[in-house]
DNA sequence: GATGAATGAGGTTTCATTCAT
DNA sequence: AATGAATGAAACCTCATTCAT
């Protein structure tokens, strides 16, 4: 929670401050992460930065709450929230679409999510406790493809939201990784969900 | 490299030094973590540290050279070898017991591992640029299984080598969350197996 | 000397900025003490602080005015002025019962005064060099007994002078450290009086 | 307590630093006083200092007991264990003069202590909630000269202890306030005796 | 006169690494 | 080879004061 100092700010100023705070922390793991640095880049006084946040801490909260909300505006909600038109698959489909557009345009941004998965102790202060948002929401999906009776009920929900959601990331590796891979967006998913519905698929 | 000096410690100080350096290298990212701690916790004078390592990197790269070794120690190599004898789902099938197995007796090092998987920075440091080794890995697995004739043509090799290495993520984290899940160990392969079988076998 | 538009301020406002800075020098060292602090509870923008004051040291120096003005009214200066009429210690009594009544009454105050008193640095600059003022009207009054007779003309002036400045200062303690004694006013008063009159008062 | 390394250095190192550290604090109040300036006129590094004490706050206690340590050497102490032998005014007036002449002999370190004693939230912070130490002391030197029947039972121990202890802040201030007195030390003392004797002794 | 954002010097503390014994 | 003290470059953060509206 930025001081409201920070959103009287002229929208031009906050923006380069924000776009400052993204180059920092996409190429320094938190504690690394110098607020000089950014200040500096951002073109503000150290003292200025201290009237807009809190601490270092209170930047990069603020931080993963616009990447999350800009993360979501990528889904077709439209779709998600009509589910019942859609198969499970469609649904799928659309959710590793969103996901590979979203990163796809902001890799820049990738870092900072993947190195917060990783610093624990901050992920923990961030979100609390509670469990793993991702595995949830697929736990979600899952659930509702068994209903329409698409899934081989064999198939343990658990384990394979797991999987689902692991596959997530390696979508995301993907891109980090860029240059590497010669198809173009719809091709991966597509190669992706062949392998994954042949996995889930009721068997007749 | 750790210096000569190193080597010709006991046996007995040189484990109490890894040992120490697991402990901090586990709990905290590498940049967070402390030599003096590493060294207090060894019950060695922070000068004898640098007797033994050019630096901090320097430890920390033969640490992870250290964990890789043990890790490949718990494939069954014999199967790999005789890999003729096997089919793709029972070499599959071995992979991933193996590695589950080494993750739930070493749980302490699987924060490791994972901290350096997203400091790019640092892990092009130590591997250099090249590629996902894991990945690789499951991309000859996959060639053989094709060569063997139980998968699916259409499927992409490359694609498919990624997700199975995302996979192994999501394995690793039903570990580290610990106590999330009631299966035991087998129970959690064969179910993900299950799903991946589907996903790639021939179809008839 | 606080600027003219401080004491062109409705008096409601003077005086809640007087209040708000009594508590922050009551409770805080003056270095240690927050213009922030004051200015936010006292409900007035950083800004207009400094269109008040010259600086911190101002207010401080205003306030130290105010309360120095605020302890004489409470000395019953009619009795001083007709100093002829009354003994020599009948005016010592009434002296320390003022002050003891004002501590009483402003305890909030006490601590400002004691804290100045210790910071010659500050204590000089607001004071200038000048000597220790309570010392000084002692002096003056132990010379009125003198001359009235009523005290033992052994005894020495000026180290008298101080001693009974040092006793005001542990009187104010007893108000300080709070409830730690169980006589009332005028008993604590009295029997700090009997000593001191049999200390100095003619031996016969 | 400052951390082993302090006390493994050599003395005139130790001293060199304790030097420096009581000529900041003579000149400053806690929170003005600068680490930094204390480790520039110790000739240490920055660094150094804080292989030696935890921080600032250490260092000032550590302080504070080695003054207090001092100040009891000046002390007969001899004549304390023996009081049976002396009169209770003959013991006061060892007292006041072993302050009188610890205070003379130290006078850069009066400032210290009298800082603190009006720093009360560090005060609380080094000797914790407990009560006024002097006043206690001289509450038992009152009630031991009580029990010889030296003093008149008329008297107020409570108040008068607290009386006492006001006086000997006032022979710290004659010194403080130096060359503006012309006695000699025994003058100065026997003169503040012999007002109190006469105040406290038994009437006959 | 009022506001509140902007500034930046300055302070404490941490820690990897080097040095001297 | 072992020790542990010495170093000093940063880093974060605070706050009195000035500025621009």
């Amino acid at each position: 929670m930025p001081k409201p100092t920070f959103f009287n700010l002229p929208a031009q100023k906050r923006e380069r401050i924000i776009e400052a705070a993204i180059d920092e922390f996409a190429t320094h793991p938190f504690h690394q992460a110098r607020v000089t640095a950014i200040a500096e880049q951002a073109g503000i006084a150290m003292g200025s930065f201290y009237q807009y946040f809190e601490d270092k801490k209170d930047l990069y909260k603020h931080l993963m709450e616009l990447l999350v909300e800009k993360k979501l505006s990528y889904i077709n909600s439209d779709m998600i929230k009509n589910k019942g038109k859609y198969s499970f698959f469609q649904l799928l489909r659309e959710v590793y679409l969103s996901g590979f557009r979203f990163a796809k345009e902001n890799q820049r941004l990738l870092p900072i999510g993947m190195m917060l998965a990783n610093d624990k102790e901050l992920y923990q202060e961030i979100y609390g406790e509670h469990e793993d948002r991702s595995a949830e929401f697929f736990r979600d999906l899952l659930e509702y493809g068994k209903e329409q009776g698409e899934i081989d009920p064999a198939i343990d929900m658990k384990v394979v939201a797991k999987l689902l959601t692991g596959m997530t990331f390696s979508l995301t590796d993907f891109i980090w990784e860029d240059g590497k891979l010669d198809l173009d967006d719809m091709e991966i998913i597509d190669k992706m969900l062949y392998f994954i519905e042949n996995g889930l698929k009721k068997k007749e």
